[in-house]
DNA sequence: CTGACGATTCACT
DNA sequence: GTGAATCGTCAGC
């Protein structure tokens, strides 16, 4: 789809509420399709998202939350729903996740793929990479770069400023989403065989096999 | 205080 | 397919 289809007159940013839903299995698969926005650097640089994972508190293996599990890093995912939740994974790159659900409860949803919809250039910059290709968003740490989101911007609630989410009224058709187990949560047991990954088929800015 | 390791990415074989 | 990069986090002492 061409990136001139939509601009950021015609996206309608989705509420905190929109994130307050029990079920995160049923958000990761709804997110699919919505646009991931941020507004900082005197720049809106947005994706269609096109790959999410599901974490399912305290009963998932595979979330930093299982077993109720609270530190000073996974505090935030007790937070009210649609709070970002940023950290740093193999000491470069940085995860952005949606909490979801009440606060208190500590599910997330990780954005693990976007296909760029405004600020190419900026996400150029960001990067470092010489041109447009499907892997400037493709992969979590890849998008959290593109979009200039880093661990700073845990703890912050995802309304219009700074990093927000929208629709622009372009659905994907449910028959292309597709779900899978997760990426790289070998860890988690019988977990990570849960059906918690979403994406587009086919789409080549999702990461892994698609 | 110490050591093992990760919801990854990329270059290289 | 394999391995390195790189550092905050966290369990254990």
């Amino acid at each position: 789809m061409p990136s001139d289809l939509t601009s950021i007159d015609s996206w309608n940013p989705l509420p905190l509420d929109y994130f307050a839903h029990e079920d995160v299995v049923f958000l990761a698969k709804d997110l699919i399709g919505k646009l991931l926005v941020t507004t900082f650097d005197n720049t809106v640089t947005a994706g269609r998202i096109v790959e999410t994972e599901a974490y399912n508190g305290v009963i998932d293996r595979a979330s930093h939350a299982y077993n109720n599990r609270r530190t000073a890093r996974t505090e935030i995912m007790y937070s009210p729903a649609g709070t970002a939740y940023v950290y740093l994974c193999y000491g470069m790159h940085h995860l952005f996740n949606i909490v979801t659900n009440r606060q208190g409860i500590p599910h997330a949803i990780l954005i693990r793929a976007l296909e760029p919809v405004a600020g190419v250039d900026k996400m150029l910059e960001r990067t470092g990479k010489p041109h447009l290709d499907s892997s400037l968003t493709r992969g979590p740490g890849n998008v959290s770069k593109a979009l200039g989101i880093t661990t700073a911007h845990t703890g912050l609630d995802l309304w219009q400023h700074e990093i927000w989410l929208a629709t622009d009224g372009f659905a994907i058709d449910d028959a292309q989403i597709i779900a899978t187990p997760r990426i790289g949560v070998d860890y988690a047991g019988a977990d990570a065989l849960l059906p918690y990954r979403f994406m587009v088929k086919g789409n080549k800015y999702v990461s892994g096999k698609r």
